[in-house]
RNA sequence: GGGCCGUUAGCUCAGUCGGUAGAGCAGUUGGCUUUUAACCAAUUGGUCGUGCGUUCGAAUCGCACACGGCCCA
């Protein structure tokens, strides 16, 4: 505390505007609480627009509205004041000329950045503009930092990221991003709720990372004195509880991966993960269509929506192809040209994609649909059949043992969901299990750990299934029309900054 | 990991050929007081991201580093 403290005194002077309003602040203390809670808000910015900015200035008159408001002072133009209630701006009249003298001085040391409680009449001006005429006010909390410039606001975005209450202060637009995402999120929950799914919360703490192909955080437990992982996916969880019985089940939370960052990837993320009993992938398929769809309509409230430069209309069936197809159609290939080992290496050579040929067919067949396909896909499409070595937890196509019954939802280039028919088979899992690990030994640090708790439950019998997870984060970003996951992120993961003290 | 671009006042940005740092906004003082990026007058404010180098002299040229953005892998 004392250390804070000293640190404290030591950054005064950071510039003559600070130091100024510390002096106000000084003044105030000496002659009151410079920090009073005891304001009662009455009514909200929001309430009194939508009630009264319809009614004429005469009605208002007659009316002789009292309101008493709260906000942030963000505007001031002479005897007119701005303040911002929740993002709702309103105006309030105050002239020093009506007040008394100590209100007067009061009033005249106000700064933009301050909040104001103030009690007064809604009346309109003769321009039209609704506005309180101030009766009675009070300081309640000295902002001690200038705010951005009033009309150009915070562009820089590395600030509008690391100070986001900044951010949230002076743009509208950022407000938005994420009072959409709050309403995506609520809909979804409610979506599945609908369904007849339970959430459910699982570790995210674990001691055996598993459920995606991905390298953990690792964290410790001192009083087990036992190394743990931050998660990477809940799915080993999830479908535990399917075998437990609860047979339709979602989680809505952070997964965490330890890769770089990009305008895709954030340390720390959002995923929906949901498991259905008795059901295939092409259910989820048909699921994950309705909900874009669903989301669209209600959220957004058109099933059109446009994502930088590009249009998608949600209510036309989305379109599904194979891997294999894909490659082929996008690169101009034959089936033979990905049929055997040999012949993928040859065209991976061809189409200029860097591989390992001591990777496997599947896996050289994915790089190849990674590095020349995924981002040609803009309007939305399921890809199918993915190649068995790249999908561990998956359950293997019903004559088709190479491939598996899983899909991806690519939208705008983007992976947005992943889902399949479940694994079911313990012994084939525990195959695939030791597959990962021989990976793992060989030194691939995102290949799976084996689980063998996982096999127990699925040797108890795990009834057939169908799971599949959605990022959310790049979900919002697709509904917000926002470029970045860092804009769709309240607080984005950023590289510390040097001199910060 | 590689390439390109950026970093100058609280915010948004200029800064010519290397020659002693500029504007608007906000701030301060005064005026005006039903304005709409309010207006009028005066005025304060800078470790030019950090470090090293070249030079008589560096915001400007060179090198390294940091942070951010975009593109590529």
């Amino acid at each position: 505390m004392n250390e804070e403290n000293n640190n404290y005194e030591k950054q005064e002077d950071e510039n003559n505007l600070i130091a100024q309003r510390r002096e106000k602040l000084n003044s105030i203390r000496m002659k009151r609480g410079a920090f009073p809670n005891s304001f009662k808000k009455e009514s909200k910015a929001v309430e009194l627009v939508s009630a009264y900015s319809g009614k004429e200035k005469v009605e208002l008159e007659e009316l002789a509205v009292q309101a008493k408001v709260a906000g942030r002072i963000i505007r001031m133009r002479g005897p007119f004041v701005v303040i911002s209630d929740e993002g709702t701006q309103i105006q309030l009249y105050m002239n020093k000329k009506s007040y008394s003298e100590a209100m007067a001085d009061e009033l005249k040391s106000l700064d933009l950045g301050d909040i104001i409680g103030v009690k007064g009449q809604v009346f309109k001006t003769n321009q039209d503009e609704l506005t309180v005429r101030v009766m009675e006010f009070e300081l309640l909390t000295k902002s001690l930092r200038p705010l951005p410039d009033k009309y150009k606001g915070l562009t820089d975005t590395e600030m509008r990221y690391r100070r986001r209450y900044l951010d949230l202060i002076v743009n509208e637009d950022s407000r938005s991003v994420f009072k959409i995402r709050s309403r995506i999120i609520r809909f979804i929950r409610h979506y599945f709720e609908e369904l007849g799914f339970m959430e459910v919360e699982t570790p995210m703490m674990q001691v055996i990372p598993g459920g995606a192909t991905a390298r953990p955080f690792i964290t410790h437990h001192n009083a087990l004195d036992q190394d743990m992982y931050l998660r990477v996916a809940p799915e080993l969880y999830l479908k535990r509880l399917v075998v437990g019985g609860f047979e339709k089940v979602f989680e809505l939370n952070r997964n965490f991966r330890n890769e770089g960052l990009s305008t895709r990837h954030n340390p720390e993320f959002t995923m929906l993960e949901f498991y259905q009993a008795y059901a295939r992938y092409d259910d989820l398929m048909d699921l994950t269509e309705d909900l874009f769809r669903s989301i669209a309509q209600t959220v957004i409230g058109s099933t059109s929506i446009s994502y930088q430069g590009s249009e998608y209309d949600f209510s036309q069936p989305f379109s599904r192809l194979t891997v294999h197809n894909a490659i082929e159609s996008y690169c101009g290939l034959h089936s033979a040209d990905l049929v055997s080992k040999v012949a993928a290496i040859a065209t991976a050579s061809k189409l200029d994609v860097s591989i390992d040929e001591s990777w496997s067919l599947g896996k050289i067949v994915m790089e190849i649909f990674e590095q020349k396909v995924e981002s040609q896909l803009d309007q939305p499409t399921f890809i199918t059949e993915y190649p068995i070595e790249v999908s561990p937890l998956a359950r293997r196509k019903e004559g088709q043992p190479e491939v598996t019954d899983r899909f991806e939802l690519i939208i705008g280039g983007r992976e947005l969901a992943n889902g399949f028919s479940e694994l079911n088979d313990p012994e084939d899992q525990a195959e695939r299990f030791l597959e990962q690990a021989a990976q793992k030994n060989s030194g691939d640090n995102e290949a799976m750990h084996y689980d063998s708790d996982y096999i127990t439950a699925l040797e108890y019998g795990l009834p057939p299934t169908a799971g599949e997870g959605i990022g959310i984060d790049r979900l919002v970003m697709l509904f917000t029309n926002t470029p970045s996951i860092k804009d769709v992120l309240l607080f984005p993961h950023m590289r510390p900054q040097q001199n910060s003290d």
